[in-house]
DNA sequence: TTGTACGCGTTATCAT
DNA sequence: ATGATAACGCGTACAA
C-alpha cells in the first residue's frame, strides 16, 4: 500500500505509474500537455489508489484557495438560507467552496467568523448588512479581499452589495396603504440594534407617512423577535389600548404578519374590512393563508447567486457594477383594502 | 511593508520582532514556552501587520486540517438548516470549521459534495440518510474518515447515526389514531426515491395498519413535493373521489399537514371532527395554526449536536456510542380525536 | 527560552 | 512530453 498507511499523495501516484509528481499533477490540471497513454494510466492508478490532490498543498502552490465566505446572522431563517444556497450554486460552478458563517445578529461574532474566514484563505467574503464593528471594512481592503454586501443597498454608502433599499421598500408600502385611505397606522417590526435593514424599515414608514403629517404612535409600534407569537401579542397589545385602533398594520415580514393575521381572527376583526396588514419577504404561507397575504416578494436565491457573480467577477479581475438592485416586488392579495369607514365612525376621533 | 505587497506571513513577522519564525509559532500555539515579553513583542508585531497563521500551511505542518463536513439535501428546508446549525455550533467550540455541501436529494450530487471535501481533507463528515452510492460508506472507511448518519437511526444498518428510527415515529402516529377508532386512513408524504426516512414512514404506517387488518388505499396515498400546494391538492383529490372517505390523514411534515388543513376548512371539513390530520416536526406555525396541528416534535439542533459531539469524540480517539437516539415528541393538540360517527354514517359502509 | 532545519503535498519554472 | 527542483506558509523535532 501507500507509504505509513497514510492518505496517498502525489508522489505514491507517480511511483506506482513511473513518472514524477511533476506529470501526475499535469495529468489532473493540464491533461492537454501529456500524452494519451501517460495520463490514462495516471488517472487509473490515481484512482485504484483513491488519491485526491490534497487542497491545502495546492492551495499553497497556486497561492489560491477557491475558497470564498459569505456571513449571515443565521440559518434559521429562510431568506439568508436561501441566500447562501444562492451562492452556493453560483460558486460552486466555478470549483469555489463556500464557508458559512453565523453572526446570530452580533456584530462581534460576525467579525471572528470573518476573522477565522481570512486565515483559511477567503478570496472572497459576501456579508448581510452594513452594520459591522469599526474597521471592519478596513481590515478586508487591507488585505484585499473583495466584499460584497448582501441584502441591503444603502445609497448613502460605498460598499458593494446587492439587494434593494429597504428604506425605500417601506415607504413604497406605506404609501400603498396611504393611498387606499388609511391614516391610523401600526407596525410590527424586527429589532433594529446592529441591524441596519430593520433601521431603513421604520424609517421608511416614518417618512412616508411624515410627508402626509402623519407619524407613528409609540403605542402602535411594536419591535421584537420575528416569530408569530410575537405578531400575535402585538396586535393584540395594540387592540386593548382604547380606540381609537390602527386600520391599517406594517409589519417587518410574513413571520410577524402571519401572527397579527391570526390574532385579528381569535379578536374577531375581519381583514382586510377592519383592518389591513402587510408582510415582506413573501413565504411561501404567504399566498396560502386565508386571506391571502399582500406582501413584498424578495427573490432570495437571486439576490445569492449575483452577489457571487459580483465576487467572481472581481476576482477575475473584471470590472463589476458595484451596486446590483433586485427590487422587491408587491404582491397585493387579501389583507388590504380601503379602511371600513362605518367601523371607525364607532370610534370617538382622534383628538 | 511585507514582501512584495503580499500576506504578511509567518517570517515577517518573525524579521519585525527580531526572533525566529519558530518563536512566532509558539507565540501563538503554545504562549507558556515563550518568554512574556518576547511574547507580547510578537503579539504585538503580528496585530499591527495584520497577520494571521495561514489555514493551508498549518494543515500541512500539523497533518490536520480542523475541517469537518456535513451533507444534508437542502437548506431551504428548516429542519436540515437546524441541524447544520447544532453542528456549527458544537464544532465551533473546537475550533473546527464545518463545510456544508447540498446533496438535493441526489445521491450523485451528494457524493459529489463529498469527494469535493475530502479534497479539502476534512476530519469528520456528517450526512442526512443512508441512502447513498454504492460504496459510498466503503470510500470514507478506506480514508479512515469517521462519519455519521443524520436524521435516521435504521436498527438494520450498521452506520452511526443520530436521530430517531422513522418506521418507529410512524407507526406510534399510526397507532394513536388506531387506537382514537379510525379505520380508514389517508397518507400525504415526500418523495420515496433516494429518501430512506420517507420510505420507512410509509412502510411503518402500512404495518401499523396491518396489524389490525387495515391497508392504505392507493386512492388516498399521495406522494409528491413537501409544499403547503401539494397538501392542498392531495386533500381535495382524496375527498373528491366518492365516498366513504378516510377520517384521518397522515402527512410526511408539517407543511403538508398544513396544507391539507386548509383546504379540509376550504371544503367545509370540521377538523377534528370530520377529520383528523397529523403533521412532522413540530414548524412553529403548527402550535400557533387554528386549530393547532397535532404531530410530533423533533429536536434538530439536537440532532446536529449530538452528532458532532460524536464526531468529536471519536477524532479524539474516544470510545463513543454509535447509534444515539434522539426521540420526536408526539403533541397531541387540536386536529385530532376520536372519528364522528354521526358523520361516518352518511357514508356507505366500505364494502 | 530560543533558533535551525526539515517536512507537510502540491504546482510552476526551467531544463531536457 | 517529461523530469528535477524550488517555492508556497507553517509547525516541530532537535540542538543550543
Amino acid at each position: 500500500m501507500t507509504r505509513k498507511d497514510r492518505r496517498p499523495r502525489a508522489q505514491d501516484v507517480a511511483a506506482a505509474a513511473g513518472v514524477s509528481t511533476a506529470t501526475v499533477s499535469r495529468a489532473f490540471n493540464s491533461p492537454d500537455q501529456v500524452s494519451p497513454e501517460v495520463r490514462a494510466r495516471v488517472l487509473s492508478v490515481a484512482a485504484s489508489l483513491g488519491w485526491i490532490p490534497h487542497a491545502a498543498g495546492s492551495a499553497l502552490a497556486r497561492r489560491y484557495t477557491a475558497i470564498a465566505g459569505v456571513v449571515i446572522p443565521t440559518l434559521g431563517q429562510e431568506i439568508f438560507a436561501l441566500q447562501v444556497a444562492g451562492m452556493q450554486a453560483a460558486f460552486s460552478e466555478h470549483d469555489i467552496t463556500l464557508l458559512i458563517g453565523c453572526s446570530n445578529y452580533d456584530p462581534e461574532q460576525g467579525a471572528a467568523q470573518v476573522k477565522a474566514m481570512l486565515a483559511r484563505g477567503v478570496e472572497a467574503l459576501a456579508i448581510v448588512g452594513e452594520n459591522q464593528e469599526a474597521g471592519f471594512f478596513d481590515m478586508l481592503d487591507a488585505r484585499r479581499v473583495p466584499y460584497v454586501v448582501l441584502y441591503g443597498l444603502n445609497p448613502d454608502t460605498p460598499h458593494p452589495s446587492v439587494g434593494f433599499d429597504n428604506h425605500e421598500a417601506y415607504t413604497r408600502i406605506t404609501h400603498h396603504l396611504l393611498g387606499l385611505g388609511h391614516d391610523l397606522f401600526g407596525a410590527i417590526l424586527q429589532p433594529m440594534v446592529d441591524n441596519d435593514r430593520a433601521t431603513a424599515r421604520l424609517a421608511g414608514v416614518r417618512d412616508a407617512l411624515s410627508e402626509h403629517g402623519l407619524g407613528l404612535k409609540p403605542l402602535f409600534t411594536h419591535i421584537g423577535p420575528t416569530t408569530i407569537e410575537f405578531g400575535r401579542a402585538s396586535l393584540r397589545a395594540i387592540f386593548s389600548s382604547p380606540p381609537p385602533h390602527p386600520t391599517a398594520i406594517i409589519c417587518g415580514n410574513d413571520t410577524l404578519a402571519l401572527g397579527a393575521l391570526m390574532e385579528a381572527k381569535q379578536l374577531g376583526l375581519r381583514v382586510p374590512d377592519d383592518l389591513s396588514v402587510t408582510g415582506f419577504d413573501d413565504i411561501e404561507l404567504a399566498a396560502e393563508f386565508d386571506p391571502p397575504l399582500t406582501t413584498l416578494r424578495v427573490d432570495n436565491i437571486e439576490i445569492g447567486r449575483l452577489a457571487a457573480a459580483q465576487l467572481i467577477a472581481r476576482l477575475n479581475g473584471e470590472e463589476a457594477p458595484v451596486k446590483v438592485a433586485v427590487e422587491p416586488v408587491f404582491v397585493e392579495r387579501g389583507t388590504t383594502a380601503a379602511p371600513n369607514r362605518n367601523r371607525r365612525r364607532l370610534d370617538p376621533p382622534p383628538r
